[in-house]
DNA sequence: CTATACCTTAATGTATACATTGATGTATGC
DNA sequence: GCATACATCAATGTATACATTAAGGTATAG
C-alpha cells in the first residue's frame, strides 16, 4: 500500500536533475532516452513531462524532444513582479487572520535562523531558511491557489540562484526587512505588512535583475 | 499538416462540456466513459485530463474517475484576490509602456462594446466584451506568465458567472471604472491605472461574494 | 448487530505495439 | 550552384494489452 506512482518518482526526479542542473536549461532530451535512465517506460515520463509543462519548467517539442525551459532576465524580472504582488497580498491576509504568537511560531524560527546563517557566513542555509520564511508567509495567508502559484514561481527562481547566491551583496536588509514583515502581522497591521513586503521583495528584484544583466546573463 | 491532435481535441471539448455544465461540478467520470464518448482511447483522453488537472479545473482521483472540480464561495473568494491583485499590477505596466492611442484601440472598443450592449439589455454580450476587455488589459501588461495565470483563473470564475450573470446589479459603475483605467494608462499615470483597477476589482469581488453567499451557493 | 479480515473486481497505472508525421538528407531539374 | 520535390526514418501520438491496487462487498467471529 506504498502508493508511490513512477508518475510521481519520474516528477521528483526531473525536477531534482533540472534543479541540480544536470539537466542543463534549453537542451533537448527524447522520451526514450529518459524513459532509459529512470527505469520505466515512456507512459509515465511523459506524463510526468505534461506536469512539469503545465509548470513551466519543460516543454513538449514534437519531434525535437523533451526541452529543458531556459530562463532570461526577462522572465526573471517577470516571476519577480509576480511574485511581489501575490506574496504581499499574502502577507496582508495573514495581519488579518489575527495569528496568535504561537501560530507565528515557524515565521519567527525562519527569521532566527536567517540570522544565526548570516552570522556564519552560511549562504546555503541562509537561502533555505529565507525559503521557509517565505512559504510559511504564503501559508498564512490562506489562499491555496495562491500557495500553488508562488511556489510554481519559486521553482523557476530557484534555477537561477544558484548562480546569484554567491555574487549577490549579503542579505542584511533583507532580514531587517522579514522582521518588520514579522511585526505588522503580529500586530494584525495589514497595510504595513503588505506595504513592507512588497517593498522587500520589490528591491530583491531590481537587484537581482540588475545583477542578471550585468553579468550578460541571457538564459539559464 | 492539419497537425490537430487528438489531446488537444480532448482538451477542448471537455474545456466545452465543463463551461457549457454537461458535466456538473463535483460528478466523476471514468476514462473508459469519456474516451468513448469522445472516440478516442484513454490514452489522448488521459493526458488531456493531467492538462485540465493542472488548470484546476479537474481532478483525477485513482479508482473514483475524474472529477470536476467544484468551486465554492470562498475559492470564488481567493480567486477574485489573485485576479485583483495581478490584473492591477498588468495595468500599472501597460501604463508605464506608454502606449499608443493606437495601441490601445483593442481597449477602446471593448469599453464602446460594453456600452453598447448594456444599453441593449445584452448582459451576454457585455460579459463577453467585459472578457475582452480584461484580457487585453493583461496582454497590454507584457508579462506572459501573468497572462497565463490570469487566464487559468478567469476560466473558473467564467464557471459561476453563467449562475451570478443574471442575479447581479446592472454593471453600470463598471463601465465608469473600466474609463478611469483605460484613461489612466492613456495617460501614463502607472499608480492611478493600477489603483482604480484594483478599487474596480476589489468592488466586484465584494458583490459577487454576497451574492453567493445570499443564494446559499456552496459549490458548483 | 457490529467489527474485522478477506476477496472480488473494476478502474487505474504502466508497458508495449503500432500509426502518424515532420525533419533531414538526396536526387533531380533548372 | 540553387531550389524544389521526394524519400527516408526516427520520434512522437495513439491504441491496446496487461499488472496493480484499493473500494466495496461478503463472510465469519465476537
Amino acid at each position: 500500500m506504498g502508493a508511490i506512482s513512477n508518475v510521481e518518482r519520474a516528477v521528483a526526479a526531473l525536477r531534482q536533475m533540472i534543479f541540480a542542473g544536470e539537466l542543463t536549461p534549453g537542451s533537448d532530451h527524447l522520451e526514450t532516452e529518459l524513459a532509459e535512465k529512470l527505469g520505466m517506460s515512456r507512459t509515465p515520463v511523459r506524463e510526468a513531462a505534461l506536469m512539469l509543462q503545465a509548470q513551466g519548467l519543460v516543454e513538449l517539442r514534437p519531434r525535437r524532444g523533451i526541452r529543458i525551459s531556459p530562463v532570461s532576465a526577462q522572465d526573471m524580472s517577470d516571476i519577480y513582479d509576480i511574485l511581489t504582488e501575490l506574496e504581499s497580498l499574502a502577507a496582508a491576509r495573514a495581519a488579518e487572520a489575527g495569528y496568535s504568537v504561537s501560530d507565528l511560531e515557524t515565521l519567527a524560527a525562519a527569521i532566527t535562523d536567517m540570522d544565526a546563517c548570516l552570522s556564519h557566513d552560511d549562504l546555503r542555509g541562509w537561502a533555505e531558511a529565507d525559503d521557509r520564511f517565505h512559504r510559511e508567509l504564503v501559508r498564512l495567508g490562506r489562499n491555496a491557489r495562491l500557495s500553488m502559484i508562488v511556489s510554481v514561481m519559486r521553482d523557476q527562481v530557484r534555477r537561477a540562484r544558484a548562480t546569484t547566491l554567491f555574487i549577490r551583496p549579503a542579505p542584511v536588509q533583507s532580514n531587517a526587512d522579514h522582521r518588520a514583515v514579522y511585526d505588522a502581522i503580529a500586530q494584525g497591521d495589514a497595510s504595513r505588512a503588505h506595504d513592507t513586503h512588497h517593498a522587500h521583495r520589490r528591491h530583491a528584484r531590481d537587484m537581482l535583475v540588475a545583477l542578471l544583466d550585468k553579468h550578460q546573463f541571457h538564459g539559464l
